[in-house]
RNA sequence: GCUGGGGUGGCGGAGUGGUCAAUCGCAACAGACUGUAAAUCUGUCGCCCGAAAGGGCUGCCCAGGUUCGAAUCCUGGUCCCAGCA
């Protein structure tokens, strides 16, 4: 399992949505002799393809890999990417990472310590309906003093928490970080030019049928309550699918342009904090190149 | 023209004499984030001074009035909507 010299490289493509982060990772993929692995919590799903942008279908890793019925993780996405890694640098090919979905990338980077303590389903649901008050009041003090304000509030982040806890203590092993050699490559925009894309890429999106796909999912037997289907780009049509009209139809594709734009700002924020990223912004001439460029560098240096 | 309803902060929408710079939702802005992350959560959000506590100013269509005190009551104006003509 040793991988040395350009045996254990790993390309990261990351940054905001619509900043065409899949197209050059495909690009890099046939100049460098590579493959591509998506990071994105929601190309992961059969049947929504319009929706999330899956790019180069046939040709990425970890599109379609679980029905919108079922779990999906960053821990599920750890095992797979790692092994797929593993796979294609034995190969002798580059594994290039890319997609938007930060926590994803930094877990695959940077590792990740409680991985390995699975979903207590017993647990969670007897936690379900319990308030932010009555769940705060179930972890400890001083592990409460620990978190944040925001996570002190966040019903999600407090069950975990618990259930954290609830483990045994020898199921703490930690997710020892692969010592890949890595690149990490950030695909960023001016404000205003981000902007146009992201509402260009959603009249794209429907026109190319996302209304179709998303009348299949729900004739699949798929419901608004899945955490599938709390997606960008399906969940604005809930209100449309129930009763269908020109009015409706506009407010999903504004709704969805707003919730476009503020997710890619939310990207922003993440991305501020995670170093090691090399910038590379989209709308200055010659981009590519320098990107490429450094990319050479970084993939013949030993 | 008559009758009824209504004009509140960027928007939607509470409030019907004091505890109201005005619940709440949305938007906006700033941020958090280690098994739902395209998710979830936090803070700010009239203007000015202040790090904060706090203080000052303007304010609920307009103009007057009643009252110790009005977004809330009264009068007039104006605009919008519904019903009748």
């Amino acid at each position: 399992m040793e991988h040395i010299g350009s045996h254990n490289k790993l390309l990261v493509v990351t940054g905001p949505t619509a900043t065409g982060k899949t197209n050059f990772a495909l690009e890099i993929a046939r100049e460098f002799q590579g493959e591509v692995i998506s990071a994105d919590s929601r190309q992961v799903y059969r049947g929504m393809d319009i929706g999330t942008g899956k790019d180069g279908k046939g040709s990425v890793h970890l599109y379609d890999v679980v029905n919108p019925d079922e779990e999906f993780s960053v821990a599920h996405f750890l095992r797979l990417a790692v092994s797929l890694i593993y796979e294609i640098q034995r190969k002798n090919s580059l594994p290039i990472v890319v997609g938007g979905t930060g926590l994803y990338i930094k877990a695959l980077v940077e590792g990740i310590d409680t991985v390995n303590i699975p979903r207590n389903e017993s647990l969670r649901s007897r936690l379900a309906n319990l308030s932010v008050q009555e769940l705060q009041q179930m972890v400890p003090k001083s592990v409460l003093e620990m978190m944040n304000n925001s996570d002190r509030n966040n019903p999600r982040r407090l069950i975990r928490k618990i259930e954290i806890m609830q483990e045994n203590q020898n199921r703490h092993i930690k997710y020892h970080r692969r010592s890949f050699d890595t690149l990490q490559i950030g695909l960023t925009a001016d404000g205003e030019y981000l902007l146009e894309r992201i509402i260009q890429r959603v009249m794209d999106r429907v026109h190319k049928g996302i209304i179709e796909e998303i009348q299949q999912l729900l004739a699949m037997g798929y419901t608004w309550d899945l955490p599938a289907m709390n997606t960008i780009g399906y969940k604005e049509w809930k209100c449309y699918m129930e009763s269908p009209s020109d009015e409706h139809k506009n407010e999903a594709i504004a709704l969805w342009i707003r919730h476009e734009i503020q997710y890619a700002k939310r990207q922003l924020v993440w991305f501020k904090k995670q170093q090691n990223i090399r910038w590379f912004c989209i709308n200055q001439e010659g981009y590519k190149e320098d990107m490429k460029r450094i990319i050479y560098m970084w993939y013949t240096s030993s």
